[in-house]
DNA sequence: TTTATTTTTAATCATTTGATTAAATTATTT
DNA sequence: AAATAATTTAATCAAATGATTAAAAATAAA
């Protein structure tokens, strides 16, 4: 039979290139209604392409998701393992360096948090296992940083996971639960983004009190 | 004479009964995969009834998903509704108050923050619009003593929602996250509870400090 | 009892949806 | 240009899935 893979090519004339057309929108539509919801016709239209070029080029649905899930997971992490890493930077840098960070990058991609959370839950095609850098985190720069810190007195709480958890818990949360935050609060859309702006300088101040809190 | 003793399915759960079945089986199914991944002979079987009951009691998909809906969210607000409005106690008692009736809720039924969050961005019914309590959160006792208290100089942050959004995301993130941080920290379910247990002491202490940073 | 009403089931329908095929079109090579 | 290869399309398939129907079974009413 033809399930032969397609040889890459230089696309010019027509249309440019109906492989990346088809993976730029299979990464809106999935992050935006998830893998069971997202029809293969929502992102052939939304591709502009015809439907079988979807299973021309990728194959199944299954395959296409978990190259958008790969890709935006790496995405995701490579910030993450970037600043839990870094040797040469202080604690409290590396808060500020999550918080900018991640928040301009949700910012961008507020779809993103709820994708990613949602889609681990299910962990279809073992996500999670294929993430080196998870299992590394409680051995990177950051993690010592914070037990030399516990041991100073700096730092009340010994766990570094309940730093982690708060952390996360402040600057994702909002992005997870902006439909019911912008109606307790009755934000416009730019008043929330100014909102998650004013996070990226608070949050190190909020962190850095929690941490000596007892 | 009637000696028929029919042995056919007398143990077989009566009618009113199937009703319920079939609504505690929604719920776990809905809440577990979400409306889109469910289906309804997922929640048949898991009722142990035939598929075509659930139409019979319940109309449509949709119609039983909403009911499910409606319950969880009111649930979920019941106890937001209860804490905020109450004059008679105290921000920290309010606070102690959240994390402990959250973490008991979540512990018993972690899918529920999840579902929650995802069925609410789609908000395909009009959910959001239809839960008076998210308009009168910002009318509530709690604003009015959070206001008070930036007035007195005794909170640093003059916007509650930055609060709401700190205690929501300490609350009930990890459990939205709560498998990429069972791995992050390589812990077992029970240790994992264990944390969350914790997290009921020691989220109003974070936040107390929280409140008086600058 | 007998009759009527409610509940349950097996079978089936109609639509949706992921996937395939064969042909048509476009591009590249000779 | 002719031949070959790559890309795209229209048409269709097959399985999954929400929903319906008609009849059977159980229950209640007479």
């Amino acid at each position: 039979m033809n399930n032969i893979m397609p040889a890459k090519k230089v696309n010019q004339s027509p249309g440019i290139n109906a492989e990346a057309k088809i993976k730029a929108a299979a990464r809106v539509v999935f992050h935006k209604k998830g893998f069971a919801a997202a029809r293969t016709r929502d992102i052939a239209e939304e591709a502009g392409i015809n439907l079988a070029l979807l299973n021309y080029y990728f194959r199944s649905k299954e395959k296409l998701f978990e190259l958008i899930m790969f890709e935006t997971l790496s995405g995701f992490m490579q910030n993450m393992a970037m600043l839990f890493n870094d040797e040469s930077t202080t604690l409290e840098k590396k808060v500020e360096g999550m918080a900018e960070k991640y928040i301009d990058l949700f910012a961008l991609e507020p779809e993103i948090p709820l994708f990613i959370m949602s889609e681990l839950k299910n962990n279809a095609t073992g996500f999670i296992e294929k993430l080196p850098i998870l299992n590394v985190i409680m051995k990177s720069a950051f993690i010592r940083q914070y037990q030399a810190a516990v041991d100073k007195g700096k730092i009340t709480e010994p766990n570094p996971l309940h730093f982690i958890m708060n952390l996360m818990g402040m600057v994702i949360f909002p992005f997870i639960g902006s439909p019911m935050l912008k109606k307790i609060g009755n934000l416009k859309d730019k008043q929330f983004d100014k909102l998650m702006q004013e996070r990226k300088k608070l949050i190190p101040i909020w962190v850095n009190a929690m941490l000596k809190a007892k």
